[in-house]
Parts: C-alpha cells; sequence; structure tokens
DNA sequence: GTCAATACTTTGTCATGACAAACTCGGGGA
DNA sequence: TCCCCGAGTTTGTCATGACAAAGTATTGAC
C-alpha cells in the first residue's frame, strides 16, 4: 500500500555447483538489482522467509546475505517492519586504498617522483608505530606524487624489509599499496591520524605552495590480517588541491 | 607445542535470562581476557566446538561471538589451524560519534556556547546536502565547542525542523548526536569530507589562534536508518588541538 | 471519534546436525 | 634423505526448526 516496489528477484538463480558461497550469490544479485535502480531507495524487498523460499536457499542463508549489504551500507533492517533500500551504491566502510589507487580511479593522471629510497634500522617513532624492534631494518621512502601535472603531496614511508623489496622504478610506476597486492600482502587493518599544520618553508618549495599554506596531514600504520604491520606512513598533502572523503556506517 | 596459551576461559558464565544476547556475552568476556592480556597476543584460543561445549552455548553462537572480535580486528581465523589473538585491543571501525561525546569520553571538559540559533529556509547548498527542496525550514546553529578551558572547534549545524526543534539551553547542555539519539534520532549513515585551510582573521580571533594558522575542516551530512537527513555540520577545528583518529578495517 | 488492547508481520536469536575446504603433520615410498 | 600422500584438526558453509522481540494494523470499548 506504500511505494513498494516489492523486489521481485524473480528467476530463481543460484549455482549450487559452483565454489562461490550461496550467500554471496544471493548478495551479489540483491546487490545488482539495487545498484541498476530495479529496487528504487526506500523501496522494501521481500522479507527473508518468503525470499528464501523462492530462492531455494534456507533462512540463515538469506539473512546473511542481506546482513552483507547491510554492513555496506545499501540496506536497512527493522524488527517488525522490514528490510528497505536506502542507498543505491555500496558506501564502502572507507577505503583502505592508496592515494594513487584514488587518482587512477579519477582520472587525474598521477606520476610519481622517487625522492629517497634507502633500507635503515627503524628509528624508536616508527618501530613504535609498526610494532617491531627498535633498529628493525626497514625500507624508508620519500616520494613525491603529482596529479594532473602538479605537485600534491610529499609521502614518507617506511616498509619492513621482510616485508617487500621494493625498487625505484617499481614505486616510480605503481602505488605503494598496488605492489604490496601483487605480492599478496592485503592491508586489512589501518589505523590513521588526519590533521593540519602550516607548511614549513621546504615544503612550500617542494610542493609548489605559499610560504606558511595550510597542509593535510596523515599518519597510518597498515596491518596485514594476519596482524603483521606492512607500513608506516606519514603524508602530507596540499590542502588547497586535496581532501580526504568518508563514508561511514554504524550499527 | 608453539606458543599456546590455549584460552581456558575457565568458569562457564552465560546468563540465559539475560537480556543481552548470548553471542554478545561470549564476545565481552572474550575481548575481557584480551585486553587484560590474559590470552596473550599471537596465542591461539579453543576451537569453536570445545569452546561451545564448555560454554554451554551452540557452534553458530560461538562463531557468531568469534566473528565479533574478527571484525573489530582482534582476532584473526584461519582455516584448518585455528584462531589467533593478534591485537589486544579493539580497533574501532570508525565512530559516528559528536566531538562532544569525544571529548566527554577522553575526559576533556566540553562546554559549549551557542552563538547562533534560529529558523530559517534552507539555502540551495545546504538544501543539496540534505537532498530535501531548496527553501525547506531548517534550524541552523553556530556553537563554539571548549575542551579544557581554552576554544577548540567553531560549529555550524542545520537540522531540518522537522526532525527535531532545538533549545539554545539544549545544545549549551549536551552534544548534537546525543540530543538526536535521546529523541530516539540513530544517525547510521554518514558521509564527511575532510581538509584543511587557513583561518580567516574572523576565525582566528574566535578561536584564538594567530592570523592564518591552519585550521582542520569537516562537513558532514549524517543520515538515519531510513535514509532521511538528520544533520549537516560544517565544522573548524584548531589544528594544533585537534586531530581525527580513524580505524579502518577492509574485509 | 478516539484510545487502548490484541493479532499479525518481520527481523533477531539460538540449537542441532551435517558436510566441505584448507591447513598441519606424520608415515611410507622412492 | 626427501617428497608425496593421507589422516586428523579446525574453520567455512548450509539446512531445519523454534521461539522472542519489536513494529504495524486492526479491532473493540468508551
Amino acid at each position: 500500500m506504500t511505494s513498494e516496489l516489492q523486489g521481485r528477484i524473480r528467476p530463481v538463480e543460484v549455482d549450487r555447483t559452483s565454489p562461490v558461497p550461496l550467500y554471496f550469490q544471493v548478495a551479489t544479485r540483491l546487490q545488482e538489482l539495487i545498484e541498476k535502480g530495479e529496487i528504487g531507495v526506500g523501496a522494501r524487498i521481500e522479507n527473508e522467509v518468503d525470499l528464501a523460499e523462492r530462492l531455494g536457499v534456507s533462512r540463515p542463508t538469506t539473512r546473511r546475505a542481506i546482513q552483507y549489504l547491510v554492513e555496506r551500507g545499501m540496506l536497512v533492517r527493522k524488527r517488525g517492519v522490514g528490510t528497505q533500500v536506502v542507498h543505491p551504491k555500496v558506501r564502502r566502510p572507507v577505503e583502505l586504498s592508496s592515494l594513487y589507487d584514488d587518482l587512477v580511479a579519477g582520472d587525474r593522471a598521477p606520476r610519481t617522483e622517487v625522492l629517497r629510497l634507502e633500507v635503515m634500522p627503524a628509528p624508536d617513532a616508527i618501530a613504535n608505530a609498526l610494532e617491531v624492534a627498535p633498529g628493525t631494518p626497514v625500507t624508508w621512502i620519500e616520494r613525491l606524487r603529482y596529479a594532473g601535472g602538479e605537485p600534491l603531496a610529499l609521502m614518507h614511508n617506511a616498509i619492513p624489509i621482510d616485508v617487500l623489496p621494493l625498487t625505484r622504478d617499481d614505486l616510480a610506476a605503481h602505488g605503494l599499496y598496488e605492489l604490496l597486492r601483487r605480492n599478496g600482502l592485503t592491508p586489512r587493518i589501518a589505523t590513521q591520524v588526519i590533521g593540519a599544520r602550516s607548511a614549513t618553508p621546504a615544503e612550500a618549495k617542494t610542493l609548489a605552495e605559499k610560504r606558511g599554506a595550510s597542509l593535510l596531514t596523515m599518519t597510518r600504520t597498515a596491518w596485514d590480517g594476519g596482524g603483521r604491520a606492512l607500513e608506516y606512513g606519514s603524508h602530507v598533502y596540499r590542502a588547497s588541491r586535496y581532501s580526504f572523503e568518508l563514508n561511514l556506517s554504524a550499527g
């Protein structure tokens, strides 16, 4: 009676021979329908029980699929009411990607200049952030990132050498996170601190900013699924050209 | 044979009369043991099946409890191997709370000065952010937030009047998010943009900063579970006294 | 006509049982 | 001695069934 689109997921289609889990197949199907707008924002989807029956899967499986989309901010559930579409796109919890990835995705023609690359023992502050013993050998990198021909960010990173050996050429051509992933290292957890301060004269010159211009600062430590620290980074961005965009979902 | 601490969760203690879900009771218990260091980093916890039996709950319940901690980055699971502690503290996904809440939690004695409070038709930019029609009546607020006796942030907010009526006294004594929650309005999804810029002379004066000091800026729109926009905010923080801390987990 | 109690709908929690997939480790064969 | 294979362990997925809790809608009383 309301604005029911009553998402008809029509032709049942789960492939039980596929190695892809059923709940994921269902979630993907739902996500497609929502992204294509076939279930419009505000519309309620079928209740779990009916949906499960029609798709020929159990209720827990259906539930898990829906839960998956709820966690991504597409759906909202209310006990006694139903499940509603609240946003037609996935709102990612917050990207765990590198600046390079973002720029490529945004078509902003990134270019990287490697200013420094050397192996050195980790100073206390960095060892602390990486949760390794002081003096542990790390690769120390300083890079200048350009976008659209203009300098955008000055980036400092430390990567334990037993995590990944790095070369200048690799870093000039690819983002750090891309290199990590290529070597089977997936950042899964990170802590970031975002702040701001005025540029030092040297920074201002490097970044083509005026003296004392505002810079965005970001320090981050990233761990893989096994709890091993992969990377510590301390970066400064030109505030006039860059900002962080976050999508949060709580609950 | 390895460095097994083999987390003995000892005296079974789940309270079936409590309204708190069993899985949550188990998760909380585990979290305590880990935070207290009784299960040390690197140690494996008991396998799901045994743990379930000993606690007198079903395996799915135990699983859900463990899953909860995995999502928060405390534990890591490996099929065929077991579940390991990787970090002794909860890494929260990202808080959807207000500055006021954070300051209270951090014991920094917040105080709020309401500089302005009026109902006005929403200008285009704000109506756009809130996804409402231009001209829709909103309560417009300007607040100055102190912490530890010093000014910390200058905050501008717009709240549609049909969401919540606000008074000066309420705002002086409580955080905006607290007021929302008290009225049954729970922010569930938000998009934020964090940037930086130099203070205008007026801002510098209000915030007791020097001319041209760096400020952190944050604009946010928050929605409730039903997809209704609750709040638009545009805030500036003294970069010398404040920064954003985020914990990300990608899965 | 208005308000409160009741029935219904829908999600939330929990149990039990079963099999599959990934990893570890030990034993047997080359 | 080294490597491969199989047994054992542990998490991953899925089904079925049941009841509880929170909303919504309906009905009945005043």
